[in-house]
DNA sequence: AATCGCCATGTTATACTATAACAAACCGAA
DNA sequence: TTCGGTTTGTTATAGTATAACATGGCGATT
């Protein structure tokens, strides 16, 4: 998964980012015969502009500027569609929400977030699971969903002066 | 870390559990010349009642009821304390807090949050962080703080007739 | 093409979580 | 005993999320 995701690649093509992540969705959905409304497609555009993760009321704005009704339940709403078929996903440590990569089928996600530009990306989670499976398993507990969360400084902002790793 | 840590163990006995959280926490406050105040003393014990994380706003009542002021700032500013102290934590998937076994010393920490019973045992994460470490450096990402929140059912409710280890 | 029923959206209100800002009281060190 | 910093009181507000009900649109069936 890691080398898929160019969060972290500063001049990667994000146009072409945010083209593939939507073009992606409308398959996802005409294949699940679910509907990617205009209102869900709009919220999932303004995700991808960057590879930030938003706040739901950061969103809000721009939904008004195009003419939707722009109260809470609104982005909410279309959010919760967004992760239901796996298109974002919410990072509970920052109460904002990011778009999936890779939302062909479910998986188990993880995130590096960067305190230095704000940017996150999606991890491959499968070795943190493998090591919190052994440790559930000790106690004969049995995992459903993992919330897995580091903050830290990516390659670049390492090389900034005045960036330290602080939370 | 797991096998002193008994959130899952039914009939452990929790008397014991809170009074020996109590009086390390007095002890180390000493150590380090901090005021265990009586409301920070309070909140500590309050947390400690049970291995379920509680909500700042489900704490206020108790506050409330033993004479303290009970507006928002008094109970938050009091799990500041007890967090930096490290005596508690919050649980960001939640928006709770729990008694922290281990205050002694800083560490990592992550969680296995049973949703049957809604308890919660501090993990080792020693394993899961070496798994994160790898995937961090293969992106040249300086971890400073691992959030690491698991939900699923412990043995106990795993026999519990209609559990299932939906999050 | 009309109808029916469901899904999506609009709208209002409110719950829940957390912090800002300033005043007053307390406590401990000099 | 006084001074200065820490803790607490108090009021207000910011930020995040959902409940509940009304309205409207869309698509499947007829």
């Amino acid at each position: 998964m890691n080398r898929e995701d160019p969060g972290f690649e500063a001049n990667h093509n994000h146009d072409h980012c945010m083209e593939s992540a939507l073009s992606t969705a409308k398959d996802l959905c005409r294949e699940r015969k679910q509907r990617l409304t205009p209102i869900r497609e709009l919220v999932l555009k303004l995700i991808w502009e960057n590879h930030q993760p938003m706040g739901a009321y950061e969103l809000l704005p721009a939904l008004a500027a195009a003419g939707f009704n722009s109260a809470p339940p609104t982005i909410y709403r279309a959010l919760e569609f967004l992760q239901e078929q796996g298109l974002v996903h919410r990072i509970a440590s920052l109460n904002a929400f990011i778009g999936c990569p890779h939302p062909e089928s479910p998986h188990r996600s993880g995130f590096l977030i960067c305190s230095g530009c704000q940017r996150a990306v999606e991890l491959d989670t499968a070795p943190v699971h493998r090591a919190l499976s052994e440790s559930a398993s000790e106690l004969g507990f049995k995992i459903a969903h993992e919330t897995v969360e580091v903050v830290g400084l990516c390659a670049d902002c390492q090389s900034q002066p005045g960036e330290t790793a602080d939370a």
